[in-house]
DNA sequence: AGATCAAAATAACGCTGTTATTTTATACCC
DNA sequence: GGGTATAAAATAACAGCGTTATTTTGATCT
């Protein structure tokens, strides 16, 4: 290969970068995702990865990516019930677990674990597909009455927040072991549940 | 100086270490803060940072309790009102204050943003000051009957993780600045106050 | 076969944390 | 007061990082 290689063999390496960077990822965290070990286990030069994207950001980017693809195909995958509440939590749960079984994922996209490393506009934008899905099933609570009407999005931001929180203080084990991560997050979003099914008259304390 | 500098000289330059390392993360972030810089800014050699710190980490660990003495000092501020929910809000708002005030410090607080380090377990031990604050103003909640009585550490579990997951969505970008990051907070509060106050019967749902 | 030109390799730059070695300068003892 | 012991600071170096200028390779088209 020379004057100019195949489409299909540029895009096969390509794949090949990405796949082995996501292995390093999920193996071994952020720190040991360096362009020295990843172009070690490409079996080849540095320079090669340099042809395929334009620094180590990009890369980091495909990643950032992928991670909010997989976070929203697991969210997507929530088989709606009848009780829009109950879709609530079963996404809470969904989320949890997601986030937890790729943990070094969820790292790179919600902490500033690579020196340097700020997801590019485009990213951006597929990061707010899980957020979609979470505002839809919102959206659906109050269609449906299940509770008052209210602002959907600023809602959602509360259920996001708090589903966050608790797995970001768990994965950094700020939480005791004692309680499963599982039942503390079931737990504050059934709180969640409660105060938006029983909101308290507007202006009762500051 | 030669076979003992005094205690106080000694003390002194340990303290304009951790000054100036504190300064340097205050201005610009985590990842600005290097020992080479660090050293640049004291007018001395890098050696003189190993000569009163372990490594960097022992530096770091410094800053984390720093950063976790400023929030617990900023919590216990909150001056107490008769009304314990009212209590649990001024504290979320007070917690929202001093993270966004502090923000470089929230960084290595709740992020693994500098490679490599993780916190010593007497740094651990400072961290869970600021959440015996919320743990207390959860407790009197329910000495109190502002809310049923529960589990008060996991309540406590909820509310933190609602503040820290809100916050650090706001910090990283991710939630539109069309809302200020106060209000925001504020209305999750609420809504956690009030499923609080309104749970729903135990079983009315899994 | 030879010319061409894109892609890979080598080697280097400046940065990082860290440390072995050398230099410096103070405090003690005589 | 001068010589020595000794602790602290400086110099310079190592390995690793992201990145890139330069060189080498090798496949394709003429």
């Amino acid at each position: 290969m020379a004057r100019s290689r195949t489409a299909a063999a540029v895009i096969d390496t390509r794949r090949a970068i990405l796949d082995h960077a996501s292995q390093l990822l999920a193996e071994s965290g952020p720190d040991a995702l360096s362009m020295r070990k990843l172009s070690q286990r490409l079996g080849a030069s540095t320079i090669v990865l340099y042809t395929h994207f334009r620094d180590k950001q990009a890369i980091l980017d495909e990643l950032f990516i992928e991670g909010f693809e997989r976070l929203r195909a697991d969210l997507a995958a929530v088989v709606p019930v009848a009780d829009p509440l109950q879709c609530l939590v079963d996404l809470g749960r969904a989320y949890r677990r997601s986030a937890v079984d790729n943990a070094t994922y969820y790292q790179l996209m919600f902490s500033r674990c690579v020196p340097g490393f700020d997801p590019s506009v485009h990213s951006r934008k597929a990061s707010k597909q899980p957020f979609a899905i979470l505002l839809a099933a919102v959206k659906r609570c109050i269609d449906e009455a299940a509770i008052p009407s209210g602002d959907a999005v600023q809602i959602a931001h509360a259920l996001w927040g708090t589903l966050h929180g608790l797995i970001s203080l768990e994965l950094f084990g700020y939480l005791s072991p004692s309680v499963s991560g599982e039942a503390r997050l079931e737990q504050a979003i059934h709180i969640i549940r409660d105060g938006l099914c029983r909101p308290s008259p507007a202006g009762t304390s500051s």
